[in-house]
DNA sequence: AATCTCTATGCAAACGTTTGCACGAATATG
DNA sequence: CATATTCGTGCAAACGTTTGCATAGAGATT
């Protein structure tokens, strides 16, 4: 079954040098002679040497491995974040190394655990929906494993942190909404111990607060999950009430999705009797009858910054004590779920 | 920066012991006393000392990192897969690397390249659109790293495989459109050198001649790419003709839903003037409007069942030459873009 | 008292690579 | 001709771990 590799003893010993003679040919270190670098570099091409990465790395006492942690990765959000940080680490000397928690604080604590096993260079994470405790971050920070959260916080746990302005994308989309008429906005939220979801319900309030219209307990209701499936519920308890909203606003994209369909269902017009507006801004949104209109997120953006301040911390000499934070703006897309603001042209 | 880790010696020096003993004491090996064994663990336990997996894959001349290539994750269809691979993996001793070639072969022949440096147990690869030349995989297969070949078929090359029937599930899906009375009945397809295209198409056609309706060289379109905007043209360039489709079988969903749009557009009305039916069944496909008919495939499943080949092979004794071939059926999803047939109630 | 058998532990090699130091030979300087 | 310098190469240690073999000491048998 295993047929061993080349290495470089093999070379030495066909060539009758040493082992150091050949690491050094490779190397081109300058007190060979050409002649023998040559015959080295001649046979270690016909053989396809390959350099054994265990070893450098065990000498080396270090580790080309990076690790990413995120919740789930069928969701367009975290695929394209990872695919940013893959664009960054494709060109460097690191791999990376996926692994999904499933939004399960114990199976992130978990992965965590496995990963001290191996030797990794450093981490970057998307925590878990139910993650509420940071011991397991703590302890590769205690190891010196360079750590990047990225765009969910861990209040009150200090790390580099890449994130995006959640509030103020809820914000404005809740603003629009009350400029473009709407007066009894209802928020469909996510998990509360989120910071995603917490900031994005903050910024609906203070939009509301902002242009007086009070804020009715009735019309934040919470969704149990992140997949369409979770929004229909909220949605018919809201449209069946007697309090009907005038407008949407969904914690993503997804949400936002089923509350369409749900409100279709029960025949209401979008946006003339209910307006929507989501966050994410998923490749397919602009497809949907009508149009998604939603809050983009530079995901892509997010990712590849992520990768390179890990990658800076990683390679950094000097011991700083400061933690980078990082946090980019969103983009309100308007698009048929929203009604445009009269007097506006 | 660099605290480092705590080995098997500092404990064998805190104890006064030799470094065999406490790796063996770790071990519990039946040659020593009790306490010996009790105060290495004792301390092993206080200390949090790990071994480390690159010494360890160095002596056994082994590593526990397996590689998946993808085209792209930021499709459902791969990420699904990937998820299915990850759950296999994630509670073996196995850690997974996830490559994204893009969609090219050049990337893909540097990710193998790269990979080649790293020590890797297995691969697992579906193959970039792009790639007709299979010299890379075979230098994997010369080096006796096992590799599964999943979703994309290579043609002409001897590999484990684990694919979907494309075939049944295009011929399927286009004989219901005949059933249910359409009689000129386009196809979206795709680069044509991919196998699952290539399927699909011939499946399609297949299902045609079974029913002596003539295939037209102008009802077959090619999309440039796989993303909804890649769908726009194809249908146009089919409903403006001279000889306007009463069907459209797309070669994904992302295409099917924007031949919908498209459709919707150009005033016709689906599934009345045209019906739709696309291939994936993405999970936000059912919230289309109308709903999206398409041919589900088990991708997850397909993703665990490469993932335990992969494993099977990796750590496998005896030597066989036999490569396995698995084929997944896919299922028809009808929903509202596909006519009901006629007199079936 | 001499030999034998356990029991518990240590020694050293091995995995593949790099690198500081040393050394022999050739060449240059006095 | 003797000494110094340069050139090219090899030795050995180091990284962390495992494991076959050796061995010291204790107790048992003759």
């Amino acid at each position: 079954m295993k047929k061993t590799r080349v290495t470089i003893k093999d070379i030495a010993r066909e060539l009758k040098i040493s082992a150091s003679t050949v690491s050094r040919a490779l190397q081109d270190h300058p007190a060979l002679k050409k002649e023998t670098k040559e015959a080295v570099k001649t046979l270690a091409e016909k053989w396809n040497y390959r350099p054994n990465a265990m070893a450098l790395n065990l000498l080396r006492q270090t580790s080309t491995t990076i690790a990413v942690i995120v919740p789930d990765i069928t969701s367009h959000f975290f695929s394209a974040a990872v695919t940013g940080i893959q664009d960054i680490f494709v060109s460097s000397e690191y791999n990376i190394m996926i692994c999904i928690s499933n939004e399960s604080y114990e199976e992130e604590a978990l992965i965590i655990e496995n990963l001290s096993k191996v030797q990794i260079a450093g981490v970057l994470v998307a925590p878990a929906s139910t993650t509420l405790d940071f011991d397991h971050f703590r302890k590769l920070q205690k190891n010196d494993i360079p750590l990047i959260i990225f765009d969910r916080d861990c209040e009150g746990f200090e790390a580099h942190k890449v994130l995006v302005d959640d509030y103020s994308g809820a914000f404005e989309a809740v603003e629009y909404l009350i400029k473009s008429g709407c007066r009894k906005i209802a928020h469909i939220t996510g998990a509360s111990n989120l910071s995603t979801n917490n900031h994005r319900l903050q910024g609906y309030i203070d939009a509301l607060k902002k242009n007086n219209i009070p804020i009715l307990e009735e019309h934040i209701i919470q969704a149990s999950g992140f997949t369409h499936e979770d929004g229909i519920q909220p949605t018919e308890l809201l449209l069946r009430s007697n309090n009907i909203p005038d407008a949407i606003f969904a914690v993503n994209d997804r949400l936002a999705v089923s509350a369409m369909r749900t409100a279709k269902k029960l025949k209401f017009r979008i946006p003339e009797d209910i307006a929507i507006i989501g966050f994410d801004d998923e490749p397919h949104s602009s497809y949907f009858t009508p149009a998604l209109s939603t809050v983009w997120q530079p995901v892509y953006s997010m990712g590849m910054l992520s990768a390179r301040i890990l990658l800076h911390e990683i390679e950094k000499e000097e011991e700083s004590k400061e933690f980078r934070h990082e946090v980019f703006k969103t983009e309100l897309v308007l698009r048929g779920t929203s009604k445009k603001i009269q007097g506006d042209f």
